[in-house]
DNA sequence: GTGTTACTGTTCGGGCCCGAACGATTGCCA
DNA sequence: TGGCAATCGTTCGGGCCCGAACAGTAACAC
């Protein structure tokens, strides 16, 4: 139940708002959606199938790189993951006090730090994994094949705009 | 840039990892772009149009619905916005420090507390919506118009998904 | 009237999150 | 070989974020 208002009332009411100006209404009702959609489905799978672990959506997403690729180094995490370098040394932090991960400070290059999962994480992904992949399916059931296809392409797209205009990239 | 493997890549790993055992990859590449995106939108909206102006995007949003709402009450500015009331008395706090909303304490219920846009909010908002509109506009071009609605709807079943299924609710 | 129950927004503790500044390390090149 | 720019991960300060516990208020049964 995210709104009070329906689609039309919040357009009528913005463009009472903007005036004469154009608004871009698909534009919009995309961008929100894709927002509120991200927040459902990270709240969804985190109290359903992470909090019984005392795992954290972003902390799974690092220990589930960590599982597939077995060993990253920490930049290439964030980047993955999609957080900073800041904020992965916070979370890296829990984890290894958790005994879910190693820190692996690389041999040639000093300034470098590879993680990788202990055999206690190893054990949680290889029991969590498809728990959390049949809760991903559920919240796409309903959707049709071929729209679920778009669906991912587009987010894609939104994904390379997103990241080339950043100046920070 | 966010993987530095391919899907091809990811989905051979994630099934040796997960040996016989059936994976929905399309259902979890939707929804990991999907958080992606709506992270890569966030901060890209966030960057470019928003820090300018000293705002947080949950900030902006909560400003937004005042704009077109002229007043709420809180507890349905935080299911709007889709964070928790705890969340919201913080953000309120800081709003209203700045000058840009005010609270509103009900005369017939005393628990309830309304939020409007002060005067100093209404103008910050009339100049900045535009703009931001048009960021948005910006991260669907190049999407065909039809594939934008099939976005839009596909995003909103996962919502409504994601929140019959949660407890909280 | 008076429990009792439900609902409001707040506080608290702990974790995530970021940009900026930083010390350490490396590679390049003059 | 020595200086210098680039890159690494960390630290710092401040804000967001949540669940749980809480005090205040309202509604309702009896």
């Amino acid at each position: 139940m995210p709104d009070q208002h329906s689609l039309e009332e919040t357009e009528r009411a913005t463009q009472e708002r903007v005036g004469r100006l154009a608004v871009d209404f698909p534009a919009a009702h995309a961008i929100m959606s894709l927002y509120r959609a991200a927040n459902a489905a990270r709240s969804h799978l985190t109290n359903t199938v992470l909090r019984p672990h005392d795992l954290t959506w972003t902390g799974f997403l690092v220990m589930w790189l960590l599982w597939l690729w077995r060993s990253m180094e920490t930049r290439h995490v964030a980047e993955s993951v999609g957080i900073s370098k800041a904020t992965l040394t916070g979370v890296t932090k829990t984890l290894v006090a958790r005994g879910l991960i190693d820190r692996v400070p690389s041999a040639v290059d000093r300034r470098l730090v590879s993680l990788q999962l202990s055999d206690k994480g190893e054990e949680l992904m290889a029991e969590l994994y498809p728990e959390f992949n049949r809760a991903e399916a559920e919240l796409v059931a309903g959707i049709p094949g071929a729209d679920i296809t778009t669906l991912t392409e587009s987010l894609r797209h939104i994904v390379t705009v997103a990241e080339e205009h950043d100046p920070t990239t």
